[in-house]
DNA sequence: AAAAACAACGCAAACGTTTGATTAATTTAG
DNA sequence: CTAAATTAATCAAACGTTTGCGTTGTTTTT
C-alpha cells in the first residue's frame, strides 16, 4: 500500500512528452500549447501529482522559509505575534520554522547560525534579553539574508524594525496619571541594559519635563523582573519619602506580583497601577491594572513579516534604506478597580 | 560581498580529490584514509563549510521536519506544548513547521494536505473543536507519515496519541468537591460532540456512582465556550431546584467568564468552582477556582514528539501496534478563595 | 519564393549530496 | 610467488524540477 507520490516524470512518459514540457505546462508557459497543456493539468489532477517541494526547494536554491526566533514562546505576546506572522506567511505561500532562545545570548547565537544552515530566505527576531551584541546579525548580510527585528529591537536605526515607541506609549501613560491628579509616580523599570527600559525612562522623562514638574530620579527604580525584584521595588515605594500614589509597572507580569504583593499587605488601594502588554487576563483580575499599554502584538507580526517578505522579493542593495516602522501604542483604560 | 556558501565539490577540488570521497570523509566512512579524513575536516572547517540541507533533504527524500497543527496557538496550553516541542525536536536536530486550524474543519484538512505536500516526516496534532471526520489522517497512512495526537484525540484508540484521562480527572476534581461536603455539583461542560466532554461526563457520573449517590443529568449543561454561553449556563444554575454549590468549569476561559459574572451578581461566594487548565494567571484572580486539573502541557508535548520520533525511525509496519500514553492529570489545589 | 517570425516542444545541464558498484594499489595468506 | 583479501579512493547515477538553448515545422511578411 505504499504510495510514492507522481512526479513529474511519470506524468511526461504517460503522455510522451518531456519532462520539461509538463513543467511548463503546469506553469502556464507560453510555449506549451493549449491542448497539451490542458491534458497535463488533467493527468496532473487525476494522479493527486503534487509538486516535491524539496527538489524545488533544492533547484531554486530557495526555502521559502522563514525563521523566526524569539525568547519565549508561552508567553502571550510572543505567541499572539508568532500566529500573526503564521496566518500571514501561508497567505503567501510561505513556512515558518520557529525557535525559542529562552532569553539566552549563547542559544540565540546558536539558532541564528542553525536558521542560517536551514538556509532560511529571512529572518523575524525578537532579541533576548540579554543581547547586547550584534554580530550574529550581522552575518547574515554576506549570504543576504535579510532579518527584520520585531518588539525587542537593537537599539540601532540602522536594521528594520517593527516595534511600538514605548517612549510616546510611557509618556502617555503618564500623562494619564498626572491628569488624574498623581503627583508623585513610581516606575518599576526593566534593568538598565534593555533598551526598552531606556525607552520607558526617556518616556517617563518626556512628561515630568512636558508638565513642567520637577523629576525625581529615585522614583524610577531597576528590577529583574522576578516576583523577588518586584516585592523589593515595591517595598522600597513604600518606604519611599514621597510615597507614590501610582505605579507604572515594567509589563503585566511585574504588575500582577506588584498586586499580589499590595493586597497581602493590605494597601492595594493606595496605588493606581498602569502597565504594559494588556493581558486579555488581566481584566478578570480585581484591582487590575487600571490602565494598560497595548503594543498590539499580532499588527507587529503582521508588519514584520510583511516588510521581511518585501526584502525578500526586492532586496535591499547594500542596505541603504532601512525599514523602522513605528506601531502606535495605545494606552488601554481599564477602569474598574 | 555577496559570500556563497561552500559546497563539497569546492573542498573536493581544492584537494584535488572526487566530491564522493569529502562526502564520506566528513561522515567518517570507513573507506577514506585517516590522513585525507582529516585534511577534509580541517578544509571543512577553514572554509565553513555548511552542508546544503535542502540537497540533502531532496536527495534523502526526508525533510527532518515534523508538522505541527493545532487549533490556536495562542492559548497558553498549546503554546506551552509547542514550545516544549520545539525544544525536544532542536535536541534531535528535527525542524517542526506548525500551522493553526483555528477550530475550523475544512482549514484543518488543508493543512494536513499542506503538510503532506511539505513532506513532512511525521505530524503532532491537536485536533480542532469541528472536527468529527478523520479521513484526511488516514490517507497520511498510505504516505508512511506517522501521524501522534495529543491533547485533543480523537476517541479511536486506533491511532497514536499522548493526553491526559479527563475522566479520571474529572473523578478527582468530583472526590475532592464531595468531601468538601457539596452535594450538588454543577458541570458546564462543552458541546455535546467533543470526546473531551463525553469523557468529562464519565468521570462525573463515575465519582456520582462510586459515592453512591443519585446521578441528576441536568445539573450537567453543554455549553458552546464562549462568555454569552456560560453566563447562560450559570443562569440555568441558579435557578435550579438543586441550586449547585459548587462548580465544575469546561476550562480556566469559562471559568472566568463564570467569575466575572457571578461577581457582578454578587453571588460569588455562594459557589466553589473547579476548573482545567490551571493558567498560571488564575492564581493571581481572587475569588479564584479552589482547584484546577493541570494536563501538562509541557510533558503532553514531549511524549507527543518522542513517540513520533520513534515511529519514524522504526515504522510501524501495517499499524499493528498504537501508542496510548495517558499522562495522569493532577488537581492542583488552590484553595485561598 | 525566399526570408523572417513564430509556435510547440525536446535536449541536456544544473542544483549539492549520497551511495552502490568499480578500480587500483597494497597487503596478506597459502 | 601467485591468488585472495584488504584498503583507499573514484565513477556515475540518482533524487525531481527548472531553464537556456536548440530544433522542428508552420505561418506570416516582404
Amino acid at each position: 500500500m505504499q504510495s510514492k507520490p507522481t512526479t513529474i516524470k511519470e506524468i511526461a512518459k504517460i503522455l510522451k512528452i518531456s519532462p520539461s514540457s509538463v513543467s511548463r505546462g503546469l506553469h502556464d508557459h507560453p510555449s506549451i500549447g493549449a491542448v497539451t497543456r490542458e491534458k497535463i493539468k488533467q493527468l496532473a489532477k487525476s494522479l493527486n501529482y503534487q509538486p516535491n517541494n524539496a527538489a524545488i526547494l533544492f533547484q531554486k536554491g530557495k526555502t521559502y522559509t522563514i525563521g523566526v526566533i524569539l525568547p519565549e514562546l508561552s508567553e502571550h505576546f510572543f505567541s499572539t505575534a508568532i500566529s500573526a506572522i503564521e496566518d500571514e506567511a501561508l497567505k503567501k505561500n510561505y513556512t515558518v520554522i520557529f525557535a525559542q532562545s529562552h532569553d539566552n545570548y549563547e542559544q540565540e547565537v546558536k539558532l541564528v547560525e542553525k536558521m542560517k544552515n536551514q538556509r532560511v530566505d529571512g529572518l523575524l527576531v525578537s532579541i533576548s534579553n540579554d543581547t547586547s551584541n550584534f554580530d550574529h546579525f550581522e552575518k547574515l548580510n554576506s549570504f543576504n539574508i535579510p532579518v527584520v527585528f520585531f518588539d525587542r529591537i537593537p537599539p540601532s536605526k540602522n536594521v528594520h524594525y517593527v516595534a511600538c515607541s514605548l517612549e510616546t506609549a510611557t509618556a502617555k501613560a503618564l500623562n494619564y496619571l498626572l491628569k488624574k491628579g498623581h503627583r508623585s509616580i513610581g516606575m518599576i523599570n526593566g534593568p538598565a541594559t534593555l533598551y526598552a527600559s531606556e525607552e520607558r525612562k526617556d518616556g517617563y522623562i518626556q512628561a515630568i519635563n512636558f508638565n513642567r514638574l520637577k523629576f525625581d530620579p529615585s522614583l524610577i527604580v531597576n528590577c529583574d523582573l522576578t516576583e523577588k525584584g518586584t516585592i523589593e521595588a515595591a517595598d522600597a515605594f513604600l518606604n519611599h519619602k514621597r510615597k507614590p500614589t501610582a505605579i507604572v509597572a515594567f509589563n503585566d507580569y511585574v504588575a500582577l506580583f506588584l498586586i499580589k504583593h499590595f493586597k497581602q499587605l493590605n494597601v492595594i488601594n493606595d496605588f493606581d497601577i498602569v502597565s504594559y502588554a494588556n493581558l486579555p487576563i488581566i481584566s478578570y483580575i480585581d484591582n487590575s491594572p487600571i490602565a494598560s499599554v497595548e503594543q498590539y502584538p499580532y499588527v507587529q507580526g503582521q508588519k514584520a513579516v510583511n516588510i521581511l517578505l518585501d526584502l525578500m522579493t526586492n532586496p535591499n542593495p547594500e542596505n541603504q534604506a532601512f525599514f523602522n516602522t513605528v506601531v502606535e501604542a495605545d494606552l488601554i483604560i481599564n477602569e474598574v478597580k
